[in-house]
DNA sequence: TTGTATGCGTTATCAG
DNA sequence: CTGATAACGCATACAA
C-alpha cells in the first residue's frame, strides 16, 4: 500500500485547512480568490487527486452502475453494453459488469451490486420471472432499468417493438405474394422471441392465412444452427417460399441450405435477416433486414437511469418502445409460380 | 441514502464490542465459541453484510480489477472479457470495464483505474506504444497483464503464437501443392496481424517461394470488407489458388467473391478461416480453420494477475504464448492443374 | 479472550 | 470567509 497525497498534504502545503481545500475543489461554500489560488497551486504541485473510495464512503455516491446480462459473449448485447459504457462514462459513471450465465445468478449479482452500493442497475436478465414475488429486482432499492426483457409494469424499461418489426417484415413479404413464410428466431422464452412470434401470427391473421407450426423454428439458445430445421421445412409437401431469420447464424445456416438445394436468392426464394448497421453494411449481397439501433437503445437506457439517479424522473415506471427499420436489400423477390 | 445495518448495530444486538464482531467475521484474532455464536446470531437476525467500500478504504483492497480494451463491440475480445469476468468473480474480484475507443483514451482509463484504486489492470490497448517512455502503463504501480499485444519485456502478457499458427496453416496448404496463397488479416499495426504476416513470410521462405504483396490484404479495422481486394486478387495474371482469411467477416466476403466467380470450394479453391469453438461448430460446410481458445487465454491472464496480486509471482515479467489448433474441415483440397 | 480507540481520505457541520 | 472536528463503516494495534 503506497503512500498517496491526501487533502491533508495539500492543506499543509497550501498553508490552509483541509476544509478549505475540500471547499475549493468542490465549489461548495465560500473561498476567497487568494485562498483558492493557494489551494490550486498546491494541488498541481503535488499532483493531488481526490480518492474515489473515500469520497464514496463519505457521500454515499459510488458513481458506478451495474450492468447485468446473460453473457458478454453474445455480440448483440455486447454492442449494447459497449454503448452504455461510453455514455455512462461521459456522464461520470463507471460500469461494473456482471454476466449471470445461469438464471440463479441473476439474484446473486443483484445482491452483489447492492452490497457494493452501486447507484443503479441496467439489466437484461436471463429469465423473465413471471412471478413478481421472486423477481431478483423485487426487493432492491436501487434504480433499475430493464433492457429487452418484460418484467411487468413496475420497472423502467427500454425494448424494441419486436411484434411491429416482424409485422413489417411479414407485410413486405406478403405484398410480394408469399404465403408460406418460415420464421427462425432464438429465445423462445423471452420477450424478443415471444413478441416476434406474436407479430408473425398477427400479420398472418390480418392476411387471412393459416398459422403453420411446421414453419417455425425457435431455439432457446442464441447459439443454435438452423440447418436441420430449414432442411426439414424445405422437404415439406408445401415448402416455404420465403424465410425470416432473425439472427446472423440462423440466416447464414438457412442461406446455405437454400442454396444447397439449388434455389437462387431472390429469384426462387426470399430471405429477411437482422443486424446492426455495421453488420448489414458488410453483408453481401445486401440482404433485406431489420436494422437494430443498439445505439439508440443504449441512449434511452442511460437517460432513464440518469433521470432516476438525479431524481428528475416521475415516480411511476416508464416504458420506452423503439421501432425497427426494415432496410430493403436485394434478398427478396416477387413470388413466382412453382415450376 | 438509506440507513443500513453496520457493525455497531450488530455489536449492540449481540451485546459485544465492534472489535469482536469484526474479529469473528474475519477469523482474525481470538473469539470464544460463545461470543462467536452471539455475533453470528445477531448477524443473521439483522441480515448484516459488511460494506465493501468501507472495507476497501480501511484495508486498501478494492477487490476489483480493470479490463481495458478498444471496444466491447468486437466479439472476439468480448468473449475473452466474458471469460475473465467469470474467472475473476469466482476468485472474489469484480471487473470494471473500460473501452478506450481512441488510443488517447488508453491513458485516461489507466489514470482512472488508478484513481479508483483498482488492484490490477488486464489490458488489450488499442495501440502498442513502441516508445516505452510514453506507454500508458509505464508509470502505474498497479499489476498489469497485457493480452494479445506486444508492449515489450516489461509486462506480464499472454499472447497467441500467431506466427506459428499462420505457419501451420501455410504448411498445410503448401503440402497440398498450393503456391499462390492469399492472406487476409486485420490489424496490421498490432501484434496479431504483424506476427501472422511474419509467419506467412517464413513459411513462404522455407518453401523457397517468393513473397508477393499483391496477395496480402491487411486492413487496420476489424470492420472491413474483403470483397474488393479478393476480387482484385482473382483478376491477377497469376491468381491465388488458396486463401487464408483470419476473420469471420473477411472469410465470408472472400467466400462470396470466390463463389461468384464460379469457383467451387474446395475443388477449385482452398480456404482457411479462424474462429472460436462455438463459431466453428456453426459453420457449414465445416471450414478448415485456426481455433482460438479464448477460454485458455483468459485462464492464463487471470492466473498471471492473481499471482501478482497475491504477490506469489517472481518479480520479472512473464510471457505466456499459446498455440493455435488447426482444425481440419472440408474447405481445402489438392491443387489441380489450371484448365 | 475481549473492549477501546485510532485512522483510512473525504465531506459537511459547526463555530469563529 | 475560514478552521477545527465529527462522521462514513470498517479493521486493527493495543490495552485490559
Amino acid at each position: 500500500m503506497i503512500k498517496r497525497v491526501s487533502v491533508r498534504d495539500v492543506a499543509a502545503a497550501a498553508g490552509v485547512s483541509v476544509g478549505s481545500v475540500s471547499r475549493v475543489l468542490n465549489d461548495s461554500g465560500y473561498a476567497s480568490v487568494e485562498l483558492r489560488k493557494h489551494v490550486l497551486d498546491a494541488v498541481t504541485a503535488l499532483g493531488y487527486e481526490p480518492d474515489f473510495t473515500a469520497r464514496h464512503l463519505r457521500t454515499g455516491r459510488s458513481k458506478t452502475i451495474g450492468y447485468l446480462l446473460p453473457t458478454i459473449a453474445n455480440p448483440v448485447p455486447a454492442a449494447h453494453l459497449s454503448e452504455v459504457e461510453q455514455l455512462m462514462r461521459s456522464a461520470g459513471y463507471s460500469l461494473l459488469v456482471g454476466s449471470s450465465q445461469r438464471p440463479t445468478r441473476d439474484r446473486e449479482l443483484v445482491a452483489f451490486f447492492e452490497n457494493r452500493r452501486l447507484e443503479g442497475i441496467i439489466a437484461s436478465p436471463s429469465f423473465e420471472y413471471p412471478d413478481p414475488t421472486d423477481c431478483p429486482f423485487g426487493k432492491t432499492t436501487l434504480p433499475v432499468v430493464i433492457v429487452e426483457r418484460d418484467l411487468g409494469e413496475d420497472y423502467d424499461c427500454v425494448l424494441m417493438n419486436h411484434a411491429g418489426g416482424m409485422h413489417q417484415a411479414m407485410e413486405y413479404l406478403l405484398a410480394l405474394g408469399h404465403q408460406r413464410i418460415a420464421m427462425l428466431v432464438s429465445g423462445a422464452n423471452l420477450a424478443p422471441g415471444r413478441e416476434k412470434l406474436r407479430g408473425y401470427k398477427a400479420a398472418l391473421g390480418a392476411a387471412g392465412l393459416q398459422f403453420d407450426p411446421a414453419l417455425i423454428y425457435m431455439p432457446e439458445s442464441w447459439l443454435a444452427s438452423s440447418r436441420e430445421p430449414v432442411q426439414r421445412m424445405l422437404q415439406l409437401p408445401s415448402p416455404p417460399t420465403a424465410l425470416i431469420a432473425l439472427g446472423t447464424q440462423l440466416l447464414s445456416g438457412a442461406l446455405h441450405v437454400v442454396r444447397g438445394r439449388g434455389l437462387e436468392v431472390p429469384r426462387d426464394f426470399s430471405m429477411i435477416g437482422i443486424g446492426t448497421t455495421e453488420q448489414l453494411e458488410l453483408m453481401y449481397p445486401p440482404v433485406t433486414a431489420l436494422r437494430y439501433d443498439y445505439h439508440r437503445s443504449a441512449e434511452v437506457a442511460v437517460q432513464l437511469m440518469l433521470d432516476r439517479i438525479e431524481g428528475t424522473a416521475a415516480p411511476q415506471a416508464r416504458r420506452v418502445v423503439l421501432e425497427w427499420d426494415l432496410v430493403i436489400g436485394g434478398s427478396c423477390g416477387q413470388l413466382r409460380p412453382r415450376s
